[in-house]
DNA sequence: TGGCCATTTGGTAAAATGGCCAATAAATGA
DNA sequence: TCATTTATTGGCCATTTTACCAAATGGCCA
């Protein structure tokens, strides 16, 4: 691979990686719903605001989700809705990967 | 999030992570146009043949990919076409971000 | 069988990631 | 101004990931 093929993939895996942590897919998957506070956010995964904060700021650098501050909180939203496809996708290659199983113990 | 919910992202998530690499990225690019065998994907990225033997053990562990030995080979294949929907959409996020830095520089 | 490819596995070191706490910041309202 | 609420950042440590080399394995064919 050239610099330039590597770089081209290096950017489209950055995008990828910053989905792939469950808390930031969850979110992704809330968000996907409507805007959210990180006080919510927090609320609903259960861990250190800090580390919610953190999980937010690899999807808002990768520019997955937009963040708009009203008063003391701070709104996430989906920057680009086409990231539900991959939920779509996940999911059949989960539902592939039980058929095997199931394939495997007949 | 409860431990049930949890499950559920962990799954998703680790299928999203086998393709958040540059060169897990372009193999699987390069399997969507057909099967490879080890040694054309290796001579294609330009990593030592393990590193590229490992980068595939991911994928296949994923249910991405499917692998098949015939003689000395082993050829390896797309095992869901969707997976290319990651791409269109990370071209999105991708042109949403150029727009962006197109919109701050004006 | 023995040799030869192609591939996988094991071991290891460097780098990246994740999560918590503490400190800092930004906006609001008394 | 000062206290409060909400969020971000820095520091720290444990864990995971990545890539290489070397060694082992698997399948083919003379």
């Amino acid at each position: 691979m050239n610099s330039k093929t590597k770089a081209k993939y290096e950017a489209r895996a950055r995008i990828i990686k910053a989905m792939s942590h469950p808390t930031r897919l969850f979110m992704v998957d809330e968000l996907s719903r409507g805007e959210r506070c990180v006080c919510k956010l927090t609320e609903m995964v259960g861990d250190d605001i800090s580390t919610i904060s953190k999980h937010l700021s690899v999807l808002k650098t990768a520019g997955i989700v937009a963040d708009e501050r009203r008063g003391t909180r701070v709104f996430y939203s989906l920057r680009v809705p086409c990231v539900l496809a991959f939920f779509s996708c996940v999911e059949s290659v989960l539902k592939a990967n039980a058929r095997e199983l199931a394939a495997l113990a007949r």
